[in-house]
DNA sequence: TTTTCGCCTTGACTTAGGTCAAGGGCAAGG
DNA sequence: CCTTGCCCTTGACCTAAGTCAAGGCGAAAA
């Protein structure tokens, strides 16, 4: 069996516990394993726990009634989630899914709650998480609002850039469906934009593969908003 | 003076807290008094410490480059802002100031994490607190991506008349422009609107006075998202 | 190899809502 | 009382992006 402890080390939530807190951690952990596209729990479920991803790749997202979707975040290796109606004491505000074949630990709620009591690093690190995924939130709506389409995927692009330390070259780890859903758009829109910033010369896309070729010009696009002629 | 100690007990935030914790709470808080429209803070601004409203009313916002506001939170006596700098330890992710005369209290970072470390009850309604703060975002999300803006405003007109339990009497308690600004939409959008509302008899609108002719025609419109012929 | 199936792209069209410009109404101050 | 200023409303117009419909393309299956 592969090692827990091991899994739970590499958790930012987890960071800076002792080898015995990370025991108590790991006693009440499950495992759960899922295939690609299986849901893991729909907005308005009772949320008897919290999870966090070991491998895979999960989506937390809203439906509207005629079917849109609109991605909230996306999770890997790492990434916990679920916490929200652990704390609040209410149900799941959204859905969630895997998008990838993913193996998650679950923690159940009322166990966990009561090793938060007598754990001030442990609760420090929660609060340090929701508050890093509310600031998420809010460059979210300022995208969403405050600025168009192009100046949303270029943010994307630059963020993924940032994150993958890969110079210009980044792969977008989703569907440009799924992208089109977070970003708030349609795939035909995605499309139609990713067209014209390859004329703009500003990338260029070779299926899931993209290369900048002109950051500074991205990086404008992601401040004011719109693409200019 | 003013009773700090009786301001402190009224606060969600430091519910169930003994009458020594309160103390030390009282000791390390900071009065600070606002005229209307005053900045508190900015985007990008080291975050020292957080604030509670005890009266007054205070809006969080993000600005474009251009000038455009969103507004994210109005909060009112009783509510706190500015945690999210502290626990991230990052800097504020929004702009806030005062949209009435305002009396705050002021708690300095590090003497507040030093209070949560001994302290599970306080930590615990922390991450209540956040967690609502999160869940509220994945609504405002909802709301922006997934409904128009006829939908928006039904949607808060509803919220309002839950909060403010005088029957299908309501009032705004900020103005039509800010209001436009919570909504992700401008002053002549809402204005139109209003008064389409008005013709479907769903509403009466006598300034910032409103009269629910229709909830249930509301609650559809809220759920939809779409305002049908 | 050919077929099939998802996913993506492209085109023509529609529309929600933003922009620009011109008043209207009400409250505060002279 | 009149004036000033602010906020709100209304109208005409424009545009970003959504809808609908038709293919195209590449990976996996046959």
């Amino acid at each position: 069996m592969h090692n827990m402890l091991k899994i739970l080390r590499s958790i930012p939530l987890f960071q800076g516990l002792s080898e015995s807190q990370l025991g108590q951690i790991r006693d009440i952990a499950r495992d759960k394993l899922y295939d690609k596209g299986k849901e893991i729990f729909a907005e308005g479920e009772e949320g008897d726990g919290f999870y966090v991803v070991a491998s895979g790749q999960v989506k937390i997202y809203k439906l509207s009634l005629e079917g849109k979707e609109q991605i909230l975040h996306i999770y890997g290796p790492g990434n916990s989630f679920g916490e929200v109606a652990v704390f609040s004491g209410k149900r799941f505000p959204a859905n969630a899914s895997t998008l990838l074949k993913s193996h998650l630990l679950f923690f159940p709620r009322t166990a966990f709650v009561s090793l938060i009591s007598g754990n001030p690093s442990l609760c420090l690190n929660l609060l340090a998480d929701l508050s890093m995924r509310l600031r998420q939130f809010t460059v979210q709506i300022e995208n969403l609002t405050l600025k168009e389409v192009p100046g949303r995927l270029a943010s994307y692009l630059l963020y993924l850039s940032d994150e993958e330390e890969q110079g210009d070259r980044l792969s977008l780890g989703i569907s440009k469906g799924q992208l089109a859903s977070l970003l708030g758009t349609i795939p035909e829109t995605l499309s139609r934009i990713l067209s014209r910033m390859s004329s703009a010369d500003l990338i260029e896309v070779k299926g899931k593969e993209i290369t900048i070729r002109d950051r500074d010009g991205l990086q404008e696009l992601a401040e004011t908003g719109k693409l200019g002629g």
